[in-house]
RNA sequence: GGGCCUAUAGCUCAGAUGGUUAGAGCGCGCGCCUGAUAAGCGCGAGGUCGAUGGUUCGAUUCCACCUAGGCCCA
């Protein structure tokens, strides 16, 4: 029985386990940070310095976060904190979107029957304890995340002071001249007297009438665009299921890129759209020669007769046309519908809707009126009738919008709105201007938001709801005007920022006012409040000034917003207005945007599909740590994909990461910690070499926001260069040297430099992890990573001539790790060590490697290995494809192997002794 | 239908102003080790570079169209 010589060796010894167990740790980390408050700490430590500011883009107060909130927020989180552990001051000051339909629509449903008695004062309240609720519970699940912030001093829309801001904001844009009040169509519910959001209108089978009617053409307009038709009766031909509608009939849209033809129908000439030529035969027995054709451009600017009323119906383009029904050619009221609606505002024509808020026609629609417009349908199919106009008249049942209260079918109405005019002292352009200044990431997404900009309307900012903070403006009964002096609206900003936007509600109009006061234009006595709240949008969009400009914390403007790319039309472009409109600047230096979270397959999430992914589980079951590490490997710029297999291969990705962190806490266990730099062995060098150029490399990785690359290239350290080949040449001599030997205490002076750096470089991303390892970093050190400078490439180690030389070495290791492997296959040898090797080589490598004779075993982890020429090759040696003329013999070593070290050796059985040693083991124990 | 974007091994990512056999890591397969052990090491097999046309001596790379998918509109 040969001595049991292990207890000789100097073996990895560390109390960090190999097991994660993340979902177990994490709360404790969580605490750790929490109890000895290095959030702050890390802000007190970079106070002074120079900033980075990241503003948080708002989450909506509503439900619990979902996968992509996690996403969004660890980003942040990683930027975050590698600015910080670089020295910048980067507060993160959360927020939350608390006003808004949802919450009330959720209140609502929560108040059931008793929903529309209850006073406005209530249902804010109600409303405000709701979000406050999901404020707590989105807040935990964020920092349950490892997300770093001033959670308990968020931002949040509903607080007096943010109230404040928002109604100030909004009084600099009444005081600068863009806020007017016009029309735009809404849903509008005629039973409940009400508008409607989108959310609010529910689609469900209706009858309506389907007619086909007649717009005739004067003498004038044949000659100019049908100079072939002159002295026929020539009508345009449109198709609708709301006849009602025609009376507010301004315009008829032509498809700019269709072509129109003039067909033969008895006496008369229909025009319709070419490609509408065969469903028509059918439909209306439109069978006549064609007469005349012209593409729909040609047509803009033609004018029609109404069919009935004293009017010229004029015609536009628009590319909202389509073939798959009617005639090609759309009849369009500006008052009572989207694509009417803008196409009114493109041609400047009225905003036109002759009915009230009970769904009745007014006097201007002349002998309807008093009309309810779903009865008036049949009136004026009677009309048409007997003005000769319609063509044909059918019942359809079609899907249409119904009110989700009363179950009725709906109306489009245009109503009084306020809007914030694009167009007013050049915002539309200053806004663009800007834009050019940003620094959007991706860079397409300068593309994506400068076309929306350029052609966005107007900003409708009225809603007629109550969860929300109100329009604050009075209004002189007598004549109308609002009242726009400084000194009200100031009254008003500092009532609201002193009792928060419920002051609106609960003073009368003339509260507000001085006493006596009168209106400028009319001297009237007599006011009243307007009762409509602002767009959400305008809340959110004016945080620059509500929170990045006032919050002490922070200042203006943000280096930075990050947010999903649907942002560009949301709060990216809110913001950009807000702040342009009334500090000619943009908010933001950078944006950053980030793809949506689909599934596995690319498909994206939805609870019908069943696939959605819920942050919380994959928490539960591996942890908030590779959600993180999710999150940093994934190309953020496109879709990021998320499923079982993707989360498996990255908890693999991490137990590689954790367990190489763990090997070199092992072998550190004994370390002294004193400088022994000037000791290394060449390998070692080598080795520095390629850790500054990690450091490097993942340095300028996170300063381009390229997070997927610091995660390949961490991981590809501690496997390629590490674990494969660094770690595992080391362990001889981390083994079985003498624990104080300077060979051994080199090699441990260079792992402690390896261990502390990829700490580090690791944090921002998995940070339970680097917390956990650093705690057992024997070095002095600070209390956590997070305050701790971020690693910088020391030049003097920085070697690219070594590198290259090893790039070679590697190579021919590589090779013989080929001609082992055969060997190996053919049970010739078992471990490495068991096996000598003769390499022949060509004269370049030969000379190249006679200055590493004496390293070659070592490096190629066997127990002896010769060089030799090329043309003394023996037979059954391996050819190496790689390297020309290059092979490689491998025999089973000489001697016996050593029960110490596991290398064969003549030496061993020399000593009386102790004859299981080989004379290095021999010459360690004595 | 419009604006913006994406498509390279099972997975995550590289790549080339167009130029030999398109790379890495993981996973997988086959072995080794049992002194990083619910670890570690080695070798190997995996790709019509979404499809189709075009430009070119040559295209995965440039162009067009198509398909699939994503965000925002309509």
């Amino acid at each position: 029985m040969p001595k049991d010589y292990k207890n000789t060796l100097n073996l990895p010894q560390t109390g960090f386990p190999m097991k994660a167990n993340l979902a177990q740790r994490e709360p404790a980390m969580l605490k750790f940070w929490e109890d000895n408050k290095i959030y702050e700490k890390i802000q007190e430590k970079n106070r002074g310095s120079k900033s980075y500011m990241l503003h948080d883009g708002p989450p909506y107060a509503n439900g619990h976060i979902h996968i992509g909130h996690a996403l969004n927020k660890i980003l942040k989180d990683i930027i975050v904190k590698f600015k910080s552990m670089k020295g910048f001051y980067s507060p993160y000051v959360p927020g939350w979107d608390c006003h808004g339909l949802p919450i009330e629509l959720q209140v609502d449903k929560n108040l059931g029957e008793k929903k529309d008695k209850v006073d406005i004062l209530e249902k804010r309240k109600l409303c405000k304890e709701y979000a406050a609720k999901f404020v707590d519970i989105q807040r935990e699940e964020f920092k349950r995340l490892g997300v770093f912030g001033d959670w308990m001093t968020p931002y949040l829309t509903m607080s007096y002071t943010y109230e404040g801001a928002i109604v100030k904001e909004f009084a600099e844009f009444v005081r600068k001249g863009y806020v007017y009040k016009g029309k735009k169509p809404v849903y509008w519910c005629p039973s409940c007297v009400t508008a409607l959001a989108e959310a609010e209108v529910e689609y469900a089978d209706k009858e309506s009438p389907s007619v086909f009617v007649k717009f005739p053409l004067d003498d004038e307009n044949i000659s100019r665009y049908f100079p072939a038709l002159k002295g026929k009766n020539v009508f345009v031909v449109i198709w609708t299921t709301t006849p009602w509608t025609l009376p507010a009939n301004l315009a008829l849209a032509f498809h700019p890129d269709f072509d129109y033809v003039a067909v033969g129908h008895n006496n008369d000439v229909y025009i319709v759209a070419e490609g509408r030529l065969d469903a028509l035969k059918e439909r209306i027995d439109l069978t006549g020669k064609i007469l005349a054709k012209i593409s729909g451009k040609e047509l803009e600017g033609m004018n029609a007769d109404h069919p009935f009323i004293q009017r010229k119906s004029k015609a536009v383009l628009g590319k909202f046309v389509s073939l798959e029904e009617g005639t090609g050619i759309v009849h369009i009221a500006p008052g009572h519908g989207e694509d009417d609606y803008e196409t009114g505002l493109k041609y400047g024509l009225d905003i036109y809707a002759p009915v009230d808020d009970k769904g009745k026609f007014t006097k201007q629609a002349g002998e309807l009126e008093g009309q309810f417009v779903f009865k008036a349908n049949a009136v004026i199919i009677e009309i048409l009738k007997n003005k000769n106009v319609l063509i044909k008249e059918e019942k359809v049942t079609h899907s249409y919008p119904h009110c989700w209260r009363c179950k009725k079918p709906v109306i489009f109405r245009a109503t009084e709105q306020w809007f914030i005019s694009v167009e007013h002292n050049n915002l539309r352009g200053k806004c663009l201007e800007e834009i050019d200044k940003v620094e959007w990431v991706p860079k397409w997404g300068r593309d994506r938001i400068y076309n929306m900009v350029s052609n966005r309307p107007d900003w409708c900012i009225s809603r007629q709801r109550a969860w929300g903070v109100p329009i604050t403006l009075i209004k002189c009964s007598d004549c109308g005007e609002f009242i726009k002096d400084d000194a009200v609206l100031d009254t008003i900003i500092k009532s609201v920022e002193d009792n928060g936007a419920d002051i609106w509600f609960i003073k009368k109009a003339e509260e507000f006012l001085p006493s006596g006061y009168k209106c400028k234009n009319c001297n009237g006595t007599s006011f009243s409040k307007e009762r409509d709240i602002l767009d959400v949008w305008f809340d959110s969009g004016v945080s620059h000034a509500a929170v990045v400009e006032k919050d002490m914390r922070l200042s203006w403007p943000a280096d930075i917003y990050l947010e999903g790319s649907d942002q560009h039309r949301g709060w990216f472009q809110s913001s950009l207005l807000a702040s342009v409109g009334t500090k000619g600047a943009s908010p933001y230096r950078t944006v950053l945007t980030h793809g949506f979270v689909v599934d596995g397959a690319g498909k994206k999430m939805s609870k019908s599909l069943g696939n959605v992914v819920a942050p919380q589980e994959v928490i539960n079951a591996s942890g908030a740590e590779i959600l993180r590490l999710w999150v940093s490997a994934e190309d953020y710029r496109d879709d990021i994909r998320i499923s079982k297999e993707i989360i498996d291969r990255l908890t693999e990705a991490y137990r590689k990461i954790r367990n190489t962190a763990r090997f070199l806490l092992g072998n550190l266990h004994d370390f002294d910690g004193k400088d022994y730099s000037y000791d290394l062995l060449e390998i070692d060098r080598w080795a520095m070499s390629r850790l500054q150029l990690l450091i490097t490399n993942i340095s300028s990785a996170y300063k381009n926001f390229d997070f997927h690359e610091v995660y390949h290239l961490l991981h590809n350290f501690c496997i390629v260069d590490m674990s494969s080949f660094y770690l595992d040449i080391l362990k001889d001599r981390l083994y079985t040297f003498k624990a104080d030997s300077r060979e051994r205490r080199a090699v441990q002076w260079v792992l402690q430099r390896i261990l502390v750096t990829m700490t580090k470089l690791m944090a921002p991303i998995i940070s339970f992890t680097a917390e956990e390892i650093w705690s057992f970093i024997k070095e002095t050190k600070e209390e956590s990573v997070f305050l701790s400078p971020f690693p910088e490439a020391d030049k003097k180690f920085l070697n690219p001539v070594l590198e290259e030389k090893w790039e070679k070495l590697i190579s021919i290791r590589n090779e013989v790790n080929k001609a082992l492997e055969i060997k190996r296959q053919s049970k010739f040898i078992g471990n490495s060590l068991e096996a000598e090797v003769i390499l022949y080589l060509p004269e370049g490598e030969f000379n190249f490697l006679k200055e590493y004779k004496e390293f070659l075993p070592t490096l190629f982890i066997v127990s002896s290995a010769e060089i030799k020429q090329a043309s003394e090759k023996l037979d059954g040696a391996y050819e190496s494809e790689e390297i020309k003329d290059m092979s490689v013999f491998v025999k089973r070593a000489d001697g016996n192997k050593c029960e110490r070290c596991w290398n064969w050796s003549t030496t061993v059985g020399t000593f009386s002794d102790a004859p299981e040693l080989c004379q290095r083991c021999y010459n360690v124990i004595k």
